[in-house]
DNA sequence: CTGAAAGCGCTTACAG
DNA sequence: CTGAAAGCGCTTACAG
């Protein structure tokens, strides 16, 4: 018997929350053997350990993460870190993190900021400090930034980072291979009978765009298809940007038949400045985008477009910082697909 | 003098982050003053508190929310608690509640959740208790709900309601006052000209949703339009349903000349319909959408709808959980207001 | 207006 | 495999 007296039912506590002490008490050991089931060490005999956990369950316990924190000097918080427009995109990296965070003892935090801002990496490292993060989950474009990683590491904060390409150890990133998406565009344009084509970048800076561009690109020029640098066009992944790049492509005689757009906010504009031409969409004038949002099913006609599993990037991301630090894997990649609707067939 | 050994430049903690016994031992005080600085506490002389905050910025101190949330037996974190499907939404709530947040010592955690799920109430609950949350802010449809507002009572959590109405006293709510800008619409369409309207509504177990409709009824009816039943057709708040609901009004030769939708996806859905059946809008129909969202101005033509301030609305009930609980204010208010765009004219 | 003691609920470091 | 002591960095309750 252990030394309490338990009556029927869960033992009372008054209404307060157990603690680590009462369950030590309750259960006859010493709360630093409660410590360790806490912590999964496997220094403790396995009926011991059944019996505590058993009791936890009933009375419902459990550990303070602040207490917790304070002890281990480290919080129990996996911050998001992002400087990214897409809400829907936002949105769905949250809910895959808090996919792999469920039944953790972790929690979110968000901590959006303004990568051109010249201190916004002096504001991460007081976020990360203040709040002592298990670590952070960095989305891009912040996630391409060395400079920040650089002093994540120089304060011992644990990252993943979301690329659209591999920047470093494959134990901390996940991958989402845009230029994979960007290649199965120019296949499906080439095998539609598309020769001249021509393509909507998001900026240069962005290594997602940059990815897009070269895998379309290159994709091409193994089927015998040269993209003239004229038919290139870098934009700003906006709405307003992709109507001023579909005005320089579309004006004059010489149109392409296909346009592939770095992201869907900038084929909508394609769509507006077709609508405004009146060039018809399939038929006079093909259009694929990159995101699949809600947004490319809801233009008319539904826009082709490439598939990101965004909550599965989250989650990936999240899953890999509640790993141990030691632990090997592969690379963790999220693969592109297209989804095709009805904003491609062959040229007139 | 203080009793410590003072070079030039801050004092050298040797790389580790300054406590409150550092600040104490520096200044030449207790910890107990510091204390009473860090919590504002008028009880210092003003002396006294200077020296101590200068040496606070010198050395880059700031309190370990861990230990105090100890201390406090409550953290310094705000929940946010949603279920709403729309992404732009959600990041605006974000975004507004971080503006308060900042340069406070709290940090936003997110807990997305499904409220038709019977256990979500009791998953609130365990959140809101192993964090030990400072408060949360309660988001349509969640805050629509009087069981979980009730349970957070009974564990003494305090919230900040966002919602279409006033629910409970004015201390505890944001009001977006979802039947103005209804109202709103319903003037602009009757002074266009229209009579012969019909509504696209949300679930009715929505509040926003009955908001809306009862706003936009009750405005046609000052104005001396009755709307007949079956004119309002309840739909899901989806471009799907939206769909549905348009097919059911538009077939026929018993037409409305405008259709109010009760959020954006919806009008999205009565475009598609209006375009399939050859429909032009707006000569042959007038729509108008709530919500504002980037798709109302994607669409063709750019679409007229009411705007909610959606980041003013977040910030609100942030600060409203930052202030002293005692604290006596007016009703926060959000205004809703019409945004025009070319999706309407008179009726033909 | 200020301070010394005890405590918040955990863990680390050490000993056995 | 288990435990007693000390400590994480703060605050509360009390005293002056």
């Amino acid at each position: 018997m252990p030394p309490n007296r338990r009556e029927d039912g869960p033992p009372d506590l008054a209404g307060k929350a157990a603690t680590i002490n009462d369950i030590a008490r309750l259960a006859g050991v010493s709360k630093k053997t409660v410590s360790r089931i806490l912590n999964r060490s496997p220094l403790v005999r396995s009926d011991t350990r059944e019996k505590v956990e058993k009791l936890m369950r009933e009375v419902g316990y459990v550990p303070d993460p602040m207490a917790r924190g304070l002890a281990f000097r480290r919080s129990f918080l996996i911050g998001m870190i992002y400087d990214n427009p897409t809400a829907q995109y936002i949105v769905d990296i949250q809910y895959g993190a808090l996919d792999a965070l469920r039944d953790s003892d972790f929690e979110l935090v968000v901590h959006p900021c303004d990568s051109r801002s010249p201190d916004y990496v002096a504001g991460v490292r007081r976020f990360v400090q203040q709040q002592k993060l298990h670590g952070v989950i960095l989305v891009p474009r912040v996630s391409e930034d060395q400079a920040l990683c650089d002093m994540l590491d120089a304060i011992g904060c644990r990252y993943a980072r979301v690329a659209a390409v591999s920047l470093e150890g494959p134990e901390r990133m996940v991958v989402t291979h845009d230029r994979d998406g960007a290649a199965e565009v120019a296949d499906y344009l080439q095998r539609l009978g598309h020769r001249d084509l021509a393509m909507v970048t998001g900026p240069a800076a962005y290594r997602s765009a940059m990815e897009r561009t070269e895998g379309f690109v290159g994709a091409l020029r193994r089927r015998g298809i040269e993209l003239p640098a004229s038919r290139i066009v870098e934009a700003g992944y906006t709405f307003e940007s992709g109507v001023a790049a579909a005005e320089r492509l579309l004006r004059g005689r010489n149109r392409p038949t296909a346009i592939f757009c770095g992201n869907d906010e900038m084929a909508a504009g394609v769509y507006r400045v077709a609508l405004r031409m009146g060039l018809r969409i399939p038929e006079q004038l093909s259009v694929v985008g990159y995101d699949d949002s809600t947004l490319a099913s809801r233009l008319w006609p539904p826009l082709t477009s490439v598939r990101r599993d965004t909550r599965d990037t989250g989650r990936m991301a999240a899953a890999m910082l509640l790993q141990p630090e030691s632990a090997a894997r592969p690379l963790a990649s999220v693969r592109p697909h297209l989804v095709i609707r009805d904003s491609c067939q062959p040229p007139p």
